[in-house]
DNA sequence: CAGAATCCGTGGGGATACTG
DNA sequence: CAGTATCCCCACGGATTCTG
């Protein structure tokens, strides 16, 4: 009885963890502030695209396809203000402005592989079992 | 010329091959329509309380803090249609229905883990980044 | 008990036009 | 070039009520 049964496990590492957890009424998943940002529709290829050096606003937008020029900006300005993303303002005419991915935003993208793999190994099972969860409910 | 520069590589593991896809119009992220899973409210949770053995509706509806009737029947049906969640009804009176993760769901937690960790790790640098942003904006 | 149905508010995200 | 500012749509999700 040295371990409590109230005490929460610092480290999540499995399933017993998730769902003692569950039972005091906490969430055993990312919480909703982090989980909202890969979960936008923009912010991860925004990453992506500026990993390697510093980028300009235009070839975000050209290499991003189906980007509005409204979305860019706010999910460029979300990622600013959670520090996955650099901002550098040229003082010229034309304005010109830099972004780049920090250490931090890249970690998320290597975290993010892991389900990038998942879904790559089990899309095809997914599409199988909607079609017939479909097919049964015609 | 053996692999010519078009070639998208089948398996993703660095940046370099990320910003590839994105230069061909490729989407280097886990498909939409996986990423909805993870992000939907409540999905994860329901996949970790019905991991360890089938889980009945009400039990379901008492452990997870928060979920309306509703949602929770929603996102079961969205779990099961996708191969997520096994659903086993037993013909009595009152009706009783059991839910459990089936294999593929839990590695999917499992994938998801890695993503906490860096929540964990990175969470108060995201908050103090915050902070920071909005004092300068006021 | 395990849902189905309905109403409704909120916010993510698209389209477009304007500007320092 | 790199943004704002508006308007608008719709899907997620909450609250509530009804039922086999």
């Amino acid at each position: 009885m040295s371990q409590g049964n109230t005490a929460v496990p610092t480290q999540l590492r499995t399933l017993d963890d998730a769902r003692a957890l569950l039972e005091m009424g906490e969430c055993p998943v990312p919480p909703r502030e982090i989980l909202d940002r890969i979960a936008g529709k923009w912010a991860i290829q925004i990453i992506v695209a500026s990993a390697e050096g510093p980028i300009r606003f235009t070839e975000l937008e050209r290499l991003i396809q189906g980007i509005s020029r409204r979305m860019l900006t706010l999910t460029l300005r979300n990622l600013e203000r959670d520090g996955m993303l650099t901002r550098t303002v040229y003082p010229t005419v034309p304005p010109k402005v830099e972004y780049q991915a920090t250490p931090m935003a890249l970690e998320l993208y290597e975290a993010m592989l892991t389900l990038t793999d998942w879904s790559r190994r089990h899309s095809a099972c997914v599409a199988k079992s909607r079609e017939l969860y479909d097919a049964r409910r015609q």
